[in-house]
DNA sequence: GTTCCAATGTGACAGTCGTCACAGAGAAAG
DNA sequence: CTTTCTCTGTGACGACTGTCACATTGGAAC
């Protein structure tokens, strides 16, 4: 399982896997030399703030290494996490190419290396190297295809029990080791994050997180958890 | 106020309006040609299907008047409304990109027109007209960002009056119009279809809908709605 | 080890809302 | 005009879950 303090540093995005298989695969390597002429390479630790919702656009960050929350914050505090984001993403795309606001918050949950580029040479490059944009545009269909499955999750599963079991099953597929026991992975977010996630309170997802350990579908030890039976858990999960 | 029924039929988008305004916003004269050469013009009645959820990708339909709704459905049949596209909009863009199947269903909800473009025309297209990828890209972020908005509000709105006042809010920005009295509007959707949108039950709809009425915050007559105090439903969408 | 603070577990209670059931209203077709 | 079907309004009831309150655990810093 990959290990939040792994980080291969690497100098240049043409040796970085994540970004290679995503934003550049199959382009040429001028693509990617006039990409390394344009970005900067920085570490962050956890807990680290990339952007603001409400900030203009400074530019995009590929996330090379680490993940990040991305949150929405309403007026009086209530904050919603949208999603989480891996590396290989490209964080800050749509309000850098509209030129709005960011309209997401972007937060590290672990250290993460990203590279940072800026607004005009981010344009000038899509403008210089035509093929990125078709990438850019595989990538935020992606997005969009997972933001549409929660919106549908949200739609659709009435119970928290529902989404919460939903969600694990998505990290399990997503981040998860696969043993003779089970699905192992270690809980990215805490109970009050994922409360944000599926749109309910710490005490339930702390009550029905419980409740599946009981039934012996999952087991928790600290932020370590083993799905046991993942069939249970998709009939949970209304699948 | 448009009406679904003023279809001005055009047979090249160089005069459609809504793809001028949005596809090809300061795009060359010859842009619009090559488009026209791949395009096929059709008109459905409502209740017409464009695609199905699940079908492979046969290309994309550039709404050009009236508007449809894209739902998810679960196999027990539970059908979420995902969002109403309107005139301008690109349906099954992120399917026939990616080659995946159509993750949503599109379907009439007023009488339309729609450009139809064949899958492999329209890479093609792309590939040959750059300039159009970074409108394609300006129109999944816009996407994007209220589909972000959406999932925003079901993860903080936790009543179904929040959310439904959000929705009449928005609809009253998007397709009012506003006289001394208030903002008028027709409900593009059946109480049943508000109750998908919102993640509630149809009987929920219409008891909330009552409750506003008899609150003096709106009016109601068949599918006319006024909004006589837009201020007193923002705050119950918590805005 | 000790301290301290964040994270977690759990009980009680009230409010929201889904579900079932049925009545009335409108609209389209004959 | 009548029929028929969909859409809408409303009551009753129970399950889910948000909120408040507090105990407990765990981990990090010293």
């Amino acid at each position: 399982m990959r290990s939040p303090y792994d980080l291969e540093i690497s100098e240049t995005c043409s040796v970085c896997r994540f970004c290679a298989e995503r934003l550049f695969r199959n382009l040429p390597a001028s693509t990617l030399h006039a990409f390394d002429a344009i970005k900067s390479l920085s570490l962050y630790p956890k807990g680290a703030t990339l952007f603001v919702e409400g900030q203009q656009p400074r530019g995009v960050y590929v996330l090379c290494a680490g993940r990040a929350k991305l949150t929405a914050s309403s007026p009086e505090g209530k904050t919603v996490i949208v999603r989480l984001a891996e590396p290989g993403e490209v964080l800050g795309l749509s309000a850098t190419i509209s030129g709005e606001p960011y309209h997401l918050t972007a937060e590290t949950i672990e250290p993460c290396q990203a590279d940072f580029v800026r607004r005009d040479d981010f344009l000038r490059y899509l403008r210089e190297q035509p093929e990125v944009s078709l990438r850019v545009i595989e990538m935020l269909s992606e997005i969009l295809r997972t933001a549409h499955a929660q919106i549908r999750s949200f739609g659709k599963a009435h119970s928290a029990a529902e989404r919460l079991a939903g969600l694990l099953l998505c990290w399990g597929e997503r981040m998860g080791d696969r043993t003779q026991e089970g699905i192992h992975l270690k809980l990215p977010l805490t109970h009050q994050e994922i409360a944000q996630m599926i749109g309910a309170s710490r005490e339930t997802v702390s009550r029905l997180l419980g409740e599946l350990r009981h039934q012996q579908i999952i087991s928790l030890n600290g932020s370590g958890l083993l799905i046991r039976n993942s069939d249970a858990l998709s009939v949970k999960a209304g699948h």
